[in-house]
DNA sequence: GTGAAAGCGCTAACAC
DNA sequence: GTGTTAGCGCTTTCAC
């Protein structure tokens, strides 16, 4: 009258309590053969092994990070998935986790502030940590978040948080001074999404360099950091009679050039445009684009690191209570560089009176 | 002597014990709060709700999950993130799960056939499916993955799975038709990676058509899908003569129009290039490639509709066992239609002789 | 080296 | 409508 487990594929996965009826030991003694094999028997962990194999045992890592307080994942939440700026520093942090035997779980918000908090809180508990790649919470709000799981933000700087910044400033104080020496002297600044703290610093950075170069520089924004963001600019470029443009990202940058060409204006004849990232497309659109280089693969992989230093530390909630998120980590703040890479979208300023608009 | 817990920020996250002494009742009641509001009085709940925003107290999904067998999640497994062939369905997948309040955790397996199975697996208990998009692996292992979680094959087909298909088929004849249309009959098909259904089932289509229009196809390949990959055989694309190449993908399109462009080989008016996929770069590169459109994100929602179409089932595992991964769900296998999109990278044969590769 | 027992945070019968 | 109890799958003292 009972039901035997016969020997088919299990209709339901084995767990540890299969494992060790059929191997004759104690639960215990399972565990520790998968958790702290040093600590058994020889014989009898090729034996518990062999059933476990047999019975296609896969110890269940939720409920072990119930009582360990540790579920090997990590959370990586990105503004916006099909940005090409993200993949390859997601790719990195993957690589980088997987090394220490982690699990990277990507999320999207779609540019999109309140699905940015959701998500973080349902990430919180499944994950040992959660990377902010260019958060548009504010400042405060992450903080919020930081004492529910460990936070490391990317793109942003907030105090007492570990944060992972690439020189975006320094970029683009190189690309104002690469046009002012290629004679422009209007330059449109084509902003990127509100909230963006890479944006404020771009522009903080620009402004404060067109200034000491003489140069007039006018802030178009906030736009939608897409092609169709920078594609829909062009016109508001065109009338405002720049000679060249700096914009808060390579695909706004393409998306400019794609608009401009539609308004018989050529890039860098007429104007030239200068991006932010240097994502591959950069490279594969005619002209190819000039560009601000950031190291998004070493920023995914400091963040990884930063987030894990502590690796071997005891147990986040659960039974270690104790350690908050925030506190005790070295919160160290990491500014990588960047650097100008010259292409083809950018030229000599025009001759005066070119085109319609003056000079 | 006792520790007291202070009107401060949680240092730990509450637990659903902590709500229950501050609103004084038993924490089954606050568990129905959450789980089922109806059921309890609407005093309690209130008082219950207070306490509980009061500590940041939020559930723990990991613990529910346990118990009741569904975690809300479900996994996406893909080759690579960094191929813009992806994030459109990712996304489409993400809006899709949202609305029936599920998370998507997207893991990338770096087109390595091992770390798809390794990944799959640890996905398998913290997820309640997996949409398997572009597998490498075998069929008979996603089969055996499909026992241990409920699976969605996207492009591929297993027989008596669930899959979501792009009919690449139909989309590689048109392609070729269009070719033979313009007068080629020295056609090449850039092959894709190993293992990928999608590539057979172009491979099937093109000869075919091919055939049947009198025309000679070359296939070359099996290649790494991206620029890189389309760029190294734009050598042998030249010495094969051939006057029209269809690609495995855009990327490999794109990549190889690069590589032939940096051969002095004009497209379309030496060699006409199609690609398949669509991806919103094809619009962006001069020439504006003419391609395959694929459906991905229609794919992206059907298969996360057919993941949980049972959403209201029995929980797998736990305390509800018996329903196994794959079993009594209708497992309905879905085309979609593709589309040749004409744009300007392919144009009539060129005249014969007008390059050194004779004709 | 192994077993016994407690318990992670939560839900789900079942009483009352 | 609410409390009691058992237990999800696992780890971790503590004895022996």
């Amino acid at each position: 009258m009972t039901v035997t487990t016969l020997d088919e594929e299990p209709a339901v996965p084995a767990t540890i309590r299969d494992v060790a009826r059929a191997s004759g030991v104690h639960i215990s003694t399972v565990s520790r053969t998968f958790s702290a094999p040093h600590l058994v028997n020889p014989e009898t962990r090729v034996r518990v092994l062999a059933c476990a194999e047999d019975l296609g045992y896969r110890p269940n890592r939720a409920a072990r990070a119930l009582i360990t307080g540790r579920t090997h994942n990590i959370g990586l939440i990105v503004a916006d998935i099909a940005n090409p700026f993200f993949p390859p520093l997601i790719k990195a942090a993957e690589g980088q986790a997987r090394h220490r035997d982690y699990h990277v779980f990507v999320a999207d918000t779609n540019e999109d502030q309140a699905a940015e908090e959701e998500l973080v809180h349902a990430l919180a508990k499944q994950v040992d940590g959660v990377l902010l790649c260019s958060p548009r919470m504010s400042n405060s709000l992450i903080e919020q978040v930081s004492r529910e799981v460990p936070v490391v933000v990317i793109n942003r700087q907030v105090a007492g948080l570990p944060c992972v910044m690439m020189d975006v400033g320094q970029g683009a104080r190189l690309a104002i001074e690469h046009l002012l020496g290629l004679g422009h002297r209007r330059i449109a600044l084509l902003g990127g999404p509100r909230g963006s703290w890479t944006n404020r610093e771009i522009r903080r950075a620009a402004v404060a360099a067109a200034r000491a170069g003489g140069a007039e520089l006018t802030v178009l924004g906030p736009n939608h950091p897409t092609e169709t963001g920078g594609g829909a600019v062009a016109d508001q470029v065109r009338r405002s009679g720049v000679t060249a443009v700096l914009a808060y990202n390579d695909l706004m940058a393409i998306g400019l050039i794609e608009g401009l060409d539609a308004l018989g204006l050529r890039v860098p004849q007429d104007v030239s445009v200068v991006g932010v990232d240097d994502i591959a497309l950069s490279r594969l659109t005619r002209p190819k684009l000039t560009t601000v280089a950031t190291p998004t693969a070493a920023a995914g992989r400091t963040a990884v690191d930063m987030l894990l230093q502590h690796d071997s530390d005891a147990p986040r909630g659960a039974r270690g209570r104790g350690a908050s998120a925030g506190d005790h980590r070295t919160t160290a703040q990491v500014m990588l560089q960047t650097e100008l890479v010259v292409r083809d979208s950018t030229g000599p300023v025009p001759p005066p009176g070119r085109d319609g608009t003056g000079a």
